[in-house]
DNA sequence: GTAATTGCAAATACTTTGCCACGTA
DNA sequence: TACGTGGCAAAGTATTTGCAATTAC
């Protein structure tokens, strides 16, 4: 994990950022989480929180997103998306990552073995999947 | 169309929602887009935007959330989530409805040729998806 | 008649930015 | 030295709630 620690600070350099205690201690922070993490959470988690301020790491997460060390996840506004359930469909989404626009994709979901899967290792209840696909499209390419 | 709106106010119906204007604009307004929106574009959009106000729509859209008629997408919580881009690695997530736990899967993501698809038939460039699995934990079930 | 629903407006919560001091290259 | 970066605090934007009036059942 050291190791991985010093190639994300490698890819940061050749991105154009500076080698500062804030980027190092909010990478190591994210592999170490190993999954999405929150602003908020990020705000408290230590030794992060001591080390810098909480809009510190909101730059910092935007430069490495821009960087494209980091991804923001899920529809990228800063709006919460709600639609419509409806019995017996299942919808996958594309969304233009430029111009925002979210287009329902027709192809059968290939998922639903792995839910299944799922379902019986874990003993979760009530599942679903979302599965969205992110991209450029072609007008704003 | 319309028999699907009828039987969407049936089901609302049957959730303990009462009839009303508000409702039945919203479920055709919800209907009509075929894909995620946000409050703030059901705000705007006609007949919603003259038959009610935003905070009308807002409780509505959570009592039909409850109601299992409609889902809000993404990760539940009110904040953006970061993860880390690493090479070569893709990740899926399981997350609990109930506690908000975000586990990492590691099963094969069986999307890809999905994905391939999707690249040669819209021309979309950069693309990548996400997947995320949503259900009750066995500690909260 | 009773309880759910609505509108308006105010309160929260999370995000984003300005400005000047500081540290990296 | 020059310019990206950091801290602090204030502003911005989306969400959420209180309460009295209204409406569905």
């Amino acid at each position: 994990m050291s190791a991985d620690l010093g190639e994300l600070v490698d890819r940061c350099r050749a991105g154009g950022l500076r080698r500062t205690k804030a980027l190092e201690v909010l990478l190591g922070t994210l592999l170490k989480a190993d999954r999405p993490v929150t602003l908020a959470k990020l705000e408290k988690s230590r030794p992060l929180a001591s080390q810098c301020d909480k809009a510190t790491i909101y730059r910092l997460l935007h430069r490495l997103t821009d960087a494209g060390i980091v991804r923001r996840l899920g529809l990228h506004e800063r709006a919460a998306y709600f639609a419509l359930v409806l019995p017996g469909q299942h919808r996958d989404y594309l969304i233009c990552t430029e111009c925002g626009t979210i287009a329902p994709i027709d192809a059968p979901c290939p998922v639903h073995e792995l839910e299944e899967e799922i379902r019986q290792d874990t003993g979760y209840r009530n599942l679903y999947h979302e599965l969205e696909f992110f991209g450029t499209c072609p007008k704003c390419a």
